[in-house]
RNA sequence: GGAGCGGUAGUUCAGUUGGUUAGAACGCCUGCCUGUCACGCAGGAGGUCGCGGGUUCGAGUCCCGUCCGUUCCGCCA
């Protein structure tokens, strides 16, 4: 028998136990004499003492043990003297006086410490996942992330949801994000792709009727990466048949509540029900479609005031069909020079011209393009944004996006550093109303902003056939702290409304056939209107944990190049297998 | 695909204007220590300064190239 205990349950009440634990070696005092040995498991540690008067043997051991090794011990459960208790550990009250000992494997000296929080970096712990995964951290993470998924579960299940698996092998249907292709070996030069969501596929489980569906689901998407990005995740992927937008949001909104209060119930949830905004008001007033409100600060719309100004670049932003924005940030008309240069950056890195601005000191408005504005319209403004001495307003002029895109980058930089973004408050907010289609910026084509099953608005159908570009379709997203943690939309469930949004992307019946032709003739059939959501599981543990990014709440991630290091994958096979699957390489990088 | 920053001991980092034998902390090894809990004390080992080329009497330091890492942009229906 390995073990009659973990390292992490021993309490005073189990004083004159004899135990044994197994476990490694987290940190070895030695004294000579007595030699403390803190012993390690998933569960806890626990301090276990060899004393040579006590037992000779076991400590002789204990000289030889370093850490990492593996170790099962036994002895008895002894009350720690007076004064020596360790509040920091579960089983402080207590140690082990152990009369046998056994060395079970021994471990190389790991290249990184295990036993402290020291910064390391992330190739080498990607590398040696497995001992970066002993870290407490890491262990909690996992933990948690695991009691997010048991929580989903039995709340869905109590909602009557089914979990059903879909395939992951399916077919490629070049549309939205690259995917990964697998090569058929059945059927030469033909190919199965994994999917980016299954999204096609829950939609025919309503129209089998299964009403309320659910699934842990991988995705893969053979992009880029970024800190939130993984070529692998997880969603919680979604779909009822009989609802609309507010009953998709109202279920959602009851699990994020529910998860947030049970799992880490020291944050605070800034406001519930969760407030839901539209595309245009978050853009407008926050200059992103995923907002942080966990902080005020907000943009006006000076438009009007300066469209006839002298000064060209606000008067020819608005004649060019764009806006002028102000962002109004309190209290920081005494930053340097040089930090009012790296919002300036920041807002050409995100696609602005310039950033102008007005720093509002004791009696007078410092600012370089002043003197191309008049009083009135200096006077306006200063009113319309509520500035006074002692705030700076930025300035955005461009197109709508643009211009708000870019002072929503300023206001979350200037929150930063105001150490406004609290940690311990949860600010949900529902995005909706999104565009249905967005234009390519280099090609000018027409585009899905969500993807082709999207449902536009009712009372925007009308617009499609006169100008598609300013519908909006019936998508919400989550999202928390500034992070989207979930979209979903309602479908379209009607064969001829799809063929008709087919049609306005330019995808030719013969394409929509031969990429969709599965999912019109489904439609066919009787399909329940319905709709859905898929909260990304890695980003919500990864805001549940305080993580900088995804890749600290899953198990084995892939690097920031998409590679596997602790296996190391991709990697070459041999030229049978590749003949095999009908693949020829064209080149090697 | 593009841009910025970086690469020095096992790890995290410092290294001045180009100048003798490249440092610190932690880790590791040895010895001492019977109540520690990041134990303590003494000693020790450990370096192709990413790689290649150049400038120079002399390069960790300057220049060019290259590889790797990292952050951001593009991309991500």
């Amino acid at each position: 028998m390995y073990r009659t205990n973990t390292c992490g349950e021993l309490t005073a009440s189990d004083k004159g136990k004899t135990v044994t634990l197994s476990g490694w070696v987290h940190r070895r005092r030695d004294h000579g004499g007595v030699i403390f040995i803190d012993l390690r498991d998933r569960y806890g540690l626990t301090q276990v003492v060899f004393d040579p008067e006590f037992d000779k043997k076991s400590w002789e051991t204990a000289e030889k043990v370093r850490p990492e090794f593996v170790l099962k011990v036994t002895g008895e459960v002894r009350l720690r003297m007076k004064g020596q208790e360790n509040k920091n550990l579960k089983t402080g009250e207590v140690e082990v006086y152990i009369n046998e000992a056994e060395v079970l494997n021994e471990s190389k000296t790991p290249p990184f410490e295990i036993d402290q929080e020291k910064p390391v970096g992330e190739e080498l712990r990607l590398k040696y996942r497995y001992l970066d995964l002993r870290r407490n951290k890491m262990r909690d993470n996992i933990i948690l992330r695991h009691k997010m998924v048991k929580m989903i579960r039995d709340f869905l299940d109590k909602e009557e949801f089914l979990e059903i698996e879909t395939p992951i092998l399916i077919k490629g249907t070049p549309e939205g994000s690259r995917e990964y292709l697998v090569p058929s070996r059945l059927y030469p030069g033909k190919f199965f792709v994994l999917p980016q969501s299954p999204q096609q596929l829950k939609q025919l489980l309503m129209i089998s009727g299964f009403d309320k569906y659910f699934q842990m689901a991988r995705c893969f998407r053979d992009e880029d990466q970024r800190g939130d990005r993984q070529p692998e995740f997880t969603q919680l992927d979604l779909e009822m048949s009989f609802v609309e937008e507010k009953d998709v949001m109202e279920i959602t909104e009851r699990l994020f509540i529910e998860l947030t209060e049970k799992l880490i119930p020291h944050k605070k949830i800034l406001k519930k029900p969760f407030p839901v905004l539209t595309w245009k008001e978050t853009m407008e007033r926050f200059g992103s479609d995923k907002p942080d409100l966990r902080f005020e600060m907000e943009i006006t719309d000076v438009s009007d005031i300066v469209k006839n100004s002298e000064f060209g670049v606000f008067k020819n932003a608005v004649k060019d069909g764009g806006v002028v924005k102000a962002l109004k940030v309190e209290g920081i008309a005494d930053w340097p020079r040089s930090e009012l240069d790296k919002l300036e950056e920041l807002a050409r890195i995100h696609g602005a011209k310039g950033l102008a601005y007005f720093v509002y000191r004791e009696n007078e408005i410092k600012s370089p393009i002043a003197k191309f504005l008049s009083e009135k319209e200096i006077e306006e403004i200063t009113k319309k944004a509520k500035a006074k001495t002692g705030d700076i307003v930025f300035f955005g002029a461009d197109n709508f996006i643009t211009a708000c895109e870019a002072l929503g980058q300023v206001r979350l930089a200037c929150a930063d550093k105001l150490n406004l973004r609290d940690p311990e408050t949860f600010s949900y907010v529902w995005v909706n109303e999104f565009p249905l289609f967005e234009k390519d910026k280099e090609t000018g084509e027409i585009g899905a902003v969500h993807h082709p099953f999207t449902r536009p608005m009712d009372e925007d159908l009308k617009l499609l056939d006169t100008k598609p570009e300013e519908a909006r379709s019936i998508a919400y997203d989550i999202v928390l702290n500034g992070v989207e943690v979930g979209g979903g939309s309602i479908r379209i469930h009607e064969h001829d409304l799809q063929q008709k949004i087919f049609d306005i992307l330019k995808i030719t019946p013969e394409d929509a056939e031969m990429r969709f032709g599965h999912m019109l003739e489904a439609f066919s059939y009787g399909a329940p209107p319905h709709g859905g959501i898929a909260p990304g599981l890695d980003r919500m543990v990864m805001l549940f944990t305080d993580e900088p990014n995804i890749r600290e709440v899953i198990a084995f991630p892939k690097d920031q190049k998409a590679k596997d290091l602790t296996l190391g994958a991709p990697s070459d096979l041999p030229e049978k297998d590749i003949k095999e699957a009908n693949i020829q390489i064209l080149h090697k990088k």
